[in-house]
RNA sequence: GCGAAAGUGGCGGAAUUGGCAGACGCGCCGGACUUAGGAUCCGGUAGCCGAAAGGCUAUGGGGGUUCGAGUCCCCCCUUUCGCACCA
């Protein structure tokens, strides 16, 4: 008996992985390619078994598929610049480069303790100049393609994290990150134009079959697309009007009064025009209101104005509410408040007038009477020359008119913002522009990539941008005219980074361009994309956006970057995400330092399903650490007596027990490759090995103190070479489908076998019908809906012999004498079902 | 409020297309081996009735379709997640 000792094997197999380069791969034109890839990491120094998860995922898929022949790129790298790196400068001192460093390399020894197959050789740290580089210089393609851009505009501004932040990271008026709420600030920034691929992004919804519906309506719903129509209502006795974006033309006969946002434009020259003090001052109110505070309740004021409804030529009064959002549309709504809750519910606050324009379903709806909104598709009444028509045909109508007459034309919004990148923080990416008093802003030349940050010595936190006080490195000359220019200062958004670190994987030695499209055109698509739910819109969206944008510049030819998306739920501890300052962490060492490296990947894989989350156990692990036992005793056991046969053919000199084992082994080989490769039931797949090793445990006994086996004890029973041959047989398919779950353990057992060449050249075991096909089935029988007996049939009988079978069963006869039998079904399965009366 | 997913033993979870509900594991109970067992092996373990054979009841609740429903349809309850004035 040779005992387990998972830890010494980690560590005798990893260094063997890594001594021959057994997961490095070259592209390779005569072998399918499989780009297997988990999100990369940010490297905050610690990970816990929460963390390690969606590693242990994609390992298992990465090493099965290795089996399987393809040529599997697993890369891994570290999402490293951000600002927790920043705020421990400020806090502790030390420079991010210095703590971000450090904390990769121990993040890193943590995977290589786990046995992660990662093609090393590949790794990338976005915080390097060597990758950042390429951030420029997408970054100044984007710029000549006119899909980076500058502009003014009022940002969302962290007062705790000093900076810019995005719209897609302000949750619930809060920043992302801290919590704290985000107030306005107006500043000069650089945007991504996103919305120019908003329809792309949103009809690649659609081929995306290898998602979770659940990301993909995510999706949907933050690009947002409506479609409707902008008017223009003409303010009443100036030359100004007011656009309104609306879906429901249709209604506008019913539109009876005008919103504006507090900051609509046209709203600053009310007020120079207003005499009124309180006017200005409830303007400057409504404007210093923050989201959480506007969704309060409705409120609103008048203005004192009054718009000219384009299609009745009726005047109506202009109101400003803290509801009608500035940056959605035009800032300025049609309120008809007949057919719109909100409209409505403001419209009976103030009393103001309500109209209705359109009927739908069988009662009519009237103002006296109606408690909500009608905000169904219907006829339209008291609508001028559109009276008794019909939406939806009618809109189309209204909308050519709305043309024809000069008044409003058709539009389509989206919810999705362009993307501002611009942080201001010195941990990211330098924008590679200056900016020159003569020329303005002017992209810094290919040949200058890459404008390297500054080693700043100090971080105090305070101020805009770090990068302005490394004056040396801020005064530069100009490109064009050689004149005195500063350098921005601003630097990119971590997204920016992890939108296309999965294309730098495919070359990521290259220094002349991001990677090479010929290498890029072999790997990509990423084929298995595993990751946390929390990205399901940002880094996906943008990483679908940067490929289209990268196509348009030639150097892919595809659309979609991830053909097949798995988001791993989360691991909680007592109830809650690990976290340290929940005190729930599980310490992955401490675990490897008990039950090694596969216990653990077994455990994590076995309790639940991938995408759903999971409760911590040690008694679970124990349990996994024990099956583990188990396989190691039980080849242990055999090694040497099976060693060298080969596989059987079991004809009619095989015994019925034989027979069973080999079919056992077959089945399980069936379940556990389509639960890994088609359904991504891991736990399935480790409940088959397990029902394998205790089929094989009854067959062969193989106790750790040798005490007599059941087949050892029947006479003769080892000599022969059946017996033998069937369990080589099924050991080795054991040994193999574990592996992708229990590297180490599996590799040591595949070589006590006496197979010569690491698990990673070796074939994953195939799949005979025929063997696992047992002779006879044992078929169910109901009767009138309920179970009540079994009956053995031969596996190949016709559904005529199995009703035949089934009606002369004795139990079944006890049920059916003096009976009327009226129906006989044989269903799937086999199962034969009986209607008696 | 809108949208999505889910609800199965003491627990985590199985059940692939409508076909034997509870695989597998944890826990618990019993036995074997033992000076000992928290090691290992074997067996049992949804509930109720029964000595047993067996029967009855069970997949959040209520209806329905079907020879047959955890699975499909309708209504309701609960939980989780996402979105939340997007005109």
């Amino acid at each position: 008996m040779t005992d387990f000792r998972p830890q010494q094997l980690d560590k005798k197999w990893q260094q063997q992985w890594a001594s021959s380069k057994t997961f490095e791969v070259d592209e390779d034109a005569s072998r399918t390619k499989f780009y297997c890839l988990e999100m990369f990491a940010y490297p905050s120094g610690y990970a816990h078994v929460g963390h390690l998860r969606n590693y242990i995922i994609g390992d298992v898929m990465a090493r099965a598929k290795w089996m399987r022949g393809f040529n599997v790129l697993h890369p891994f790298g570290w999402d490293a610049f951000g600002l927790p790196a920043e705020n421990a400068a400020i806090k502790t001192g030390t420079h991010p480069e210095t703590s971000t460093l450090e904390n990769i390399a121990h993040m890193k020894g943590q995977l290589q303790r786990l046995g992660i197959s990662y093609a090393w050789e590949r790794e990338i740290a976005t915080c390097l100049p060597e990758y950042y580089k390429f951030n420029q210089w997408i970054f100044l393609k984007m710029l000549e393609r006119g899909l980076a851009y500058r502009k003014r505009s009022t940002v969302n501004w962290c007062p705790s994290c000093n900076t810019v932040l995005a719209n897609e990271q302000v949750i619930d008026g809060a920043c992302w990150r801290c919590g704290t709420i985000v107030v306005a600030r107006d500043l000069e920034q650089w945007f991504f134009r996103i919305t120019q691929y908003a329809d792309e992004l949103l009809e690649g919804l659609e081929s995306l079959t290898g998602w979770p519906e659940k990301v993909v309506v995510m999706q949907r719903n933050w690009i947002g697309r409506s479609e409707g129509a902008r008017v223009t209502f003409p303010v009443a006795g100036t030359d100004a009007a007011i656009e309104v974006f609306t879906t429901r033309i249709d209604t506008i006969y019913g539109a009876t009064f005008v919103l504006l946002a507090p900051e609509h434009p046209i709203v600053d020259r009310f007020v120079k025009e207003s005499a009124d003090a309180a006017f200005r001052e409830r303007v400057a109110s409504f404007r210093a209101l923050d989201r959480e505070a506007r969704r309060d309740g409705k409120e609103g004021f008048d203005t004192g104005r009054s718009a000219l409804n384009p299609f009745t030529g009726e005047e109506v009064p202009i109101w400003i509410a803290n509801f009608v959002l500035a940056e959605y549309g035009t800032g300025a709504i049609m309120a008809v408040p007949a057919h719109d809750q909100r409209d409505f519910e403001f419209a009976r606050k103030y009393t103001l007038p309500i109209r209705v324009a359109v009927q739908a379903g069988n009662e009519a709806v009237t103002v006296e009477t109606m408690t909500e909104a009608s905000t169904n598709y219907g006829r339209l009444v008291d609508s001028g020359d559109y009276t008794g028509q019909e939406a939806p045909a009618v809109i189309t109508r209204m909308i050519a008119d709305a043309g024809k007459r000069g008044i409003g034309t058709g539009e389509v919004q989206y919810r999705l913002k362009d993307w501002g990148i611009s942080r201001q923080r010195y941990w990211g990416t330098p924008i590679p522009v200056v900016h020159c008093e003569k020329d303005g802003v002017v992209p810094v030349p290919y040949t200058d990539l890459p404008v390297e940050l500054p080693k700043i010595a100090t971080f105090t936190g305070l101020g805009d941008s770090p990068l302005a006080q490394a004056s040396e490195w801020v005064n530069v000359k100009c490109p064009a005219c050689g004149g005195p220019a500063k350098r921005e200062t601003d630097t990119m958004d971590t997204f920016v980074d992890s939108s296309w670190y999965f294309l730098r994987f495919c070359d990521p030695g290259n220094t002349e361009r991001p990677f090479d499209p010929a290498a890029a055109a072999y790997w990509m698509p990423v084929d298995f994309y595993v990751g946390g739910v929390e990205h399901a819109i940002l880094h996906l969206l943008y990483s679908r956006f940067f490929t289209r944008v990268l196509r348009d510049i030639g150097l892919v030819d595809f659309d979609e970057p991830f053909t097949r998306l798995l988001t791993q739920g989360m691991v909680l501890n007592n109830g809650a995400v690990m976290s340290k300052s929940k005190g729930n962490v599980v310490d992955p060492d401490d675990m490897l330092a008990k039950y090694g490296a596969d216990a653990l990947r077994l455990y994590v894989m076995f309790v639940a399903p991938p995408e759903k989350e999971i409760e911590w156990s040690d008694a679970g692990l124990e349990g996994s650490f024990r099956f583990l036992v188990r396989v190691w005793r039980l080849v242990d056991h055999w090694a040497e007596t099976i060693g060298g046969e080969a596989i059987p053919e079991c004809g009619d000199d095989c015994t019925d027990t034989e027979r069973a084992v080999r079919r056992k082994a077959h089945e399980t080989i069936r379940r556990v490759t389509t639960d890994i490769e088609d359904r991504m039931h891991l736990n399935t797949a480790v409940s088959s090995l397990m029902e394998l090793v205790n089929e094989l445990y009854s067959f062969s006994d193989g106790t750790a103190r040798g005490a007599p086996t059941r087949v050892e004890a029947q006479v003769g029973v080892m000599e022969r070479t059946q017996t033998i041959a069937v369990l080589r047989e099924a050991i080795d398919a054991l040994v193999l489908m574990i592996s992708p779950f229990a590297p180490h353990t599996a590799e040591e057992l595949w070589h006590m076998l006496g197979h010569a060449g690491g698990l990673a050249a070796a074939k994953w075991p195939s799949f005979d019908p025929k063997v696992a096909r047992a002779d006879q089935v044992v078929v169910p029988v109901q009767i009138n809906g309920k179970l009540r007996a079994r009956v053995k049939a031969p596996a190949d009988a016709s559904e005529d012999q199995l009703s035949e079978i089934a009606l002369a069963d004795a139990t079944v006869r006890t049920y059916t004498t003096g009976k009327t039998i009226r129906k006989v079904v044989v269903g799937k399965g086999p199962l034969v079902s009986l209607v008696v009366q």
